[in-house]
DNA sequence: AATCTTTTGTTAAACGATCATTTAATTAAA
DNA sequence: TTTAATTAAATGATCGTTTAACAAAAGATT
């Protein structure tokens, strides 16, 4: 008894998201998508809203796996190479999908109003601001390692939020281009040593 | 004949949004913030979607005015000075308020399936990159200029969109130290010698 | 093995509520 | 007297959810 419907659902609540928004998502539109009945979701789900919180539930792992496996690849002593890591599984092909994209956007902005989803967003803020936060430690002080994370996660988030919004999407390789050149001008010079070598072009 | 309904509505509009978001505002629940009729919106707005679009248009214009008002107040000649200004006027106390950071998510992940409001935002976000490129190309080569700018607009993004998940609210006093830590790490040291002293603190 | 019973998964249909919009009437202004 | 502003009420559509029934699978009893 492997649990097909609810996977299921949760991908068509993400197409349908895709394609009509958030707004216009119906139980009837998100259940013609996954070929099922509409009252399906209350069986499984117990309702519209339990199937949108699983639904940002999944977006949320599935960033935070990203995020992981690339730190898992990582030596655990190149602070450069892990901040890379983070900075990638964020933008990774997985979260620049537009489905993903329109459905990340669609929760932030209903998180506001909703404080089952405020909390779950709330959280994985705070986890890649501490994420940041404790690489950065090892080579700059507390206090500055705490400035310089908030300036990477804002450029995280800036960047992909006016991604979402150009019609080309957004662009990984540029993305993650301006995080470094951030990155490399605030860490002491001694620092960038341990890591690859890092400045591309020019 | 001083057109009074309009931004009666537009203002409820926000104080509906900031309340019970976007999703839940109906044109019922606006118009009792506003004191009047359902009916009254198709008369002045057409219906439902002009009255948003019209709301949208009265936030862009909100903040351009802030932006356009602070540039004015500049030395024209003082690069460090406009992006300063142009930086703070995206971090106006008007563009704080909870109402208005909640309308503007809201429009954000709305515009996404939303010609008509794509557009006005696109131009927005267009703007504000030409604007900081325009100041920046005074100091730095072309290409350079473009590079900055986009880190500059990303971490004003950034930090608007990770203020308005924050309880507290977006912290502008800090915002606007950031952007300007990240502004002087990008000039060359001959630049900053015609603005004010920027060096805060360490 | 075969039949009966129970549980589980699924749906069609109906429900009341609410939605944005229109119509027709009423009030106020010109 | 005409025009403009405003509304109450009605309209049809769509919303999320519930109910009751059906189908399929699993277990139990012969």
């Amino acid at each position: 008894m492997p649990e097909i419907r609810k996977p299921q659902l949760i991908k068509a609540t993400m197409q349908a998201i895709g394609a009509y928004g958030l707004q216009k998502s119906s139980v009837a539109i998100i259940s013609r998508y996954a070929g099922v009945s509409p009252a399906i979701i209350n069986h499984y789900f117990g309702g519209k809203d339990g199937l949108l919180e699983a639904t940002m539930r999944s977006v949320l792992r599935d960033l935070s796996d990203a995020v992981r496996e690339r730190l898992g690849e990582t030596d655990p002593n190149d602070v450069v190479a892990r901040i890379k890591a983070i900075v990638g599984g964020n933008f990774d092909s997985t979260q620049l999908d537009s489905r993903v994209v329109k459905t990340w956007l669609a929760f932030w902005s209903q998180a506001m109003h909703h404080p089952a989803l405020f909390r779950l967003q709330r959280v994985n803020e705070q986890r890649l601001l501490s994420h940041l936060r404790l690489e950065l430690k090892r080579v700059l002080p507390a206090e500055r390692a705490q400035f310089v994370a908030q300036g990477i996660a804002a450029l995280i988030d800036g960047i992909w939020l006016r991604g979402a919004l150009t019609p080309g999407g957004i662009n990984s390789e540029l993305a993650q281009r301006i995080i470094t050149d951030y990155l490399e001008r605030q860490l002491p010079p001694t620092a960038t040593l341990t890591g690859l070598p890092t400045r591309t072009a020019r």
